[in-house]
DNA sequence: CTTATTAAGTCAAATGTATTGACTTAATAG
DNA sequence: CTATTAAGTCAATACATTTGACTTAATAAG
């Protein structure tokens, strides 16, 4: 008599869900368009004066927005701008790579506040955790230096580390990032910081980045595509990051390809990884980014041979997402020295035939996005932010509490 | 003076959207469970039994649900289950093909109830229109005819043809699919029949039927894989079909191949249209799938040949969809004999390796969906009745009317 | 300079949904 | 036979948006 398979069902909805809603949508679109007035509001979100009016005194309550100077524009009482106040909310951005561990602050407006850097000794986990923990708690005691009451809008600690999560035999990276999958990061961390913590791979926490505040800004359909040490896709789909089922949507890194009737993935020939290796370099000198940037602009003939053959794969790479996604725009970015990511973005063009050929095209099919050590760190720390301010489905909903 | 660049915003919602999310919600808790007792409602829907009850007297009075014995579990008063009434909506959906158009009708719980077909004269949009118009009314007829009041239980027409729509230079398809995409196919049809008109390409179509009545029901992130004259995927991301920037997302037909220094797009080399070519067949043959059905219970070698070749193409393109989609599952179906996918799914096997490999997987891989002629059809009328019932972000946003 | 017009924004009452807590109904366990 | 458990209802309440009238403050027109 025991029929008691679990029922599936999404979660119902109630005003909290709508009041929750509206709000990130004012945000939202403050966010995208700048300071607008309540009336500007009104129209953009199709909700009534008399509820924006309403909406805009809870988040300025709350700090989160405020007003601006009266603006006159014709006849009509003038309008008063509403704009996101930077200072109303604060998350922390952590990158954990293989050889080092970056930690950001970042406000509401999505800029970097604070940064730090330590290396991260070989031994995983046992040794990195407090390496770790005691960058987080830096970057933290440094914000509360800089703004008044910043750990009461903290809204949460977002963590970037490559991927893929939870995949068998994830084992083969030479590096013992491996290690790192095993150990309950994100519980050890919560339990370390007190803050909520959320995990993404470094590609989504780019694309995170970008769409806060890079080439993806207000656009609801982009991918990332991100050259790392590995290279990934991070998804905006639909206004949201799209994880898949497991958080490993993208992960394109460990695409098969096919040439010489060998099979490859992509990350042996496209990423940082395959480059340091073709030149013989090490990944842990703290001085790469100068070498090949010395590389370069001496024109090596290795590093050319390298953007070649790794632009014919990028080429088609992007064709293929083209292809799957039909996104407004790919963006190209990574954290690699800004001048690799401009030679590459060069040796690719022109782009494949794909369906991305349409009239009336208004963005660029490629666009380059930020190619900086920092910006996974940075969309790290955005993703707390996205979570909490950013309209979404999953929001609305009663079982997101 | 005039800074009316537009403003970008997302809707805001309200009671309505509320309660039209709830409804949708326990629309799709009876579909996935079965019929459930409000109690069993109220639990999985995070909503109060009273919420539910409420909820169920409207659907019960639009005729949407309706009441089952009551059941004694133990203790306690006996629980009255609710299911779906199958009479309570229904959707035609419209399959334009190069040489057919299929028409049927369907009901809320994806019932075929009534099919027609007729051949579609070469000449397209000027001589088609008029025979696509008499099969809608032939089946909106027919409908009429075995179940009272279907008309105003009709909730929309759903158009599903080959893709993908708006992209410049589509003419390199010999066919006159082309001249389809110039026609404005949607309006004509509204005008016409003076229903809710949705388009989808076939891939998308297959998919919604895979979600509805399928091996992807109660899935949200599922990937079927359609082998039709072309070959696409339709995406079931987050629960709902996703169609990307232009409703392209999917169309892989179109993807380059590169083997032995030549590119190919996928189409060519896996498709119905490719098989027909690589035997000599005539597409327009009407015996098309018994012919083919005769080829493979003789083990014939020509078709043997493309099996193995279209396999080798396929495993890897389930591959490179396990990559960047990260899936629960892949669905392999199509509009070929049903026969031919299954032996298509022998020779795929073993799948490559992917991030899909991960410890406590329930869903296999890759599962054969529909092979039916009539599959298009049907998602294409499953279109409409997802669009109406299921829980769906925008469904709850006040620009959705 | 005066008046009409336009637009932003507020006020107070009304509306629509979900929630709450007490209550009723109806079964089984002991 | 009684206690317990669970489904479901009732009536009042809470919460967020909406409505329509009103106020404020500017420009345009005569």
């Amino acid at each position: 008599m025991n029929d008691s398979r679990p029922i599936r069902a999404k979660s119902g909805t109630n005003h909290e869900g709508t009041s929750a809603h509206n709000r990130r949508v004012m945000i939202d679109a403050l966010r995208i368009n700048g300071a607008l007035s309540r009336a500007d509001l009104a129209r953009a979100t199709w909700l009534t004066k008399q509820t924006v009016s309403n909406i805009i005194v809870e988040l300025e309550h709350d700090g989160l927005v405020g007003p601006q100077e009266a603006v006159r524009k014709g006849r009509g009482q003038p309008s008063t701008p509403y704009g996101l106040v930077p200072e109303g909310a604060f998350a922390i951005g952590l990158q954990i790579d293989r050889h080092v561990t970056r930690a950001v602050a970042v406000d509401l407006v999505g800029s970097v506040l604070v940064r730090e850097e330590a290396g991260l000794p070989p031994g995983g986990p046992s040794t990195g955790t407090k390496v770790i923990l005691d960058l987080v708690a830096g970057v933290r005691s440094k914000l509360a230096g800089v703004v008044r009451q910043s750990e009461k809008r903290l809204v949460g600690l977002g963590v970037a580390m490559p991927g893929p999560f939870g995949v068998d035999g994830s084992g083969d990276d030479p590096w013992m990032m491996a290690a790192w999958q095993q150990f309950p990061l994100l519980e050890t961390l919560a339990a370390g910081t007190g803050l909520d913590v959320g995990l993404q791979n470094d590609a989504a926490a780019a694309a995170t980045a970008e769409r806060m505040v890079g080439a993806a800004h207000g656009l609801d359909h982009a991918v990332c595509l991100f050259v790392g040490y590995g290279i990934g896709a991070g998804l905006i789909l639909n206004g949201e990051l799209y994880g898949g089922a497991n958080g490993n949507a993208g992960e394109i890194g460990m695409a098969l390809l096919f040439a010489d009737g060998k099979s490859t993935p992509l990350e042996h020939r496209a990423s940082l990884a395959s480059l340091y290796q073709h030149l013989s370099l090490d990944p842990a000198d703290p001085a790469l980014h100068a070498r090949i940037d010395d590389l370069l602009s001496r024109n090596d003939r290795g590093i050319q041979a390298w953007i070649e053959a790794a632009a014919a794969d990028l080429r088609w790479s992007i064709h293929l997402i083209e292809t799957v996604f039909d996104p407004q725009t790919v963006i190209l970015c990574g954290s690699a020295p800004e001048a690799l990511v401009e030679r590459l973005i060069a040796a690719i063009g022109p782009l494949l035939p794909s369906i991305a050929e349409r009239r009336g095209r208004t963005l660029p099919r490629l666009q380059p996005g930020m190619a900086d050590p920092w910006s996974v760190a940075l969309g790290a720390a955005a993703g707390p932010i996205s979570r909490a301010f950013d309209p979404r489905f999953a929001a609305i909903l009663k079982d997101s509490l």
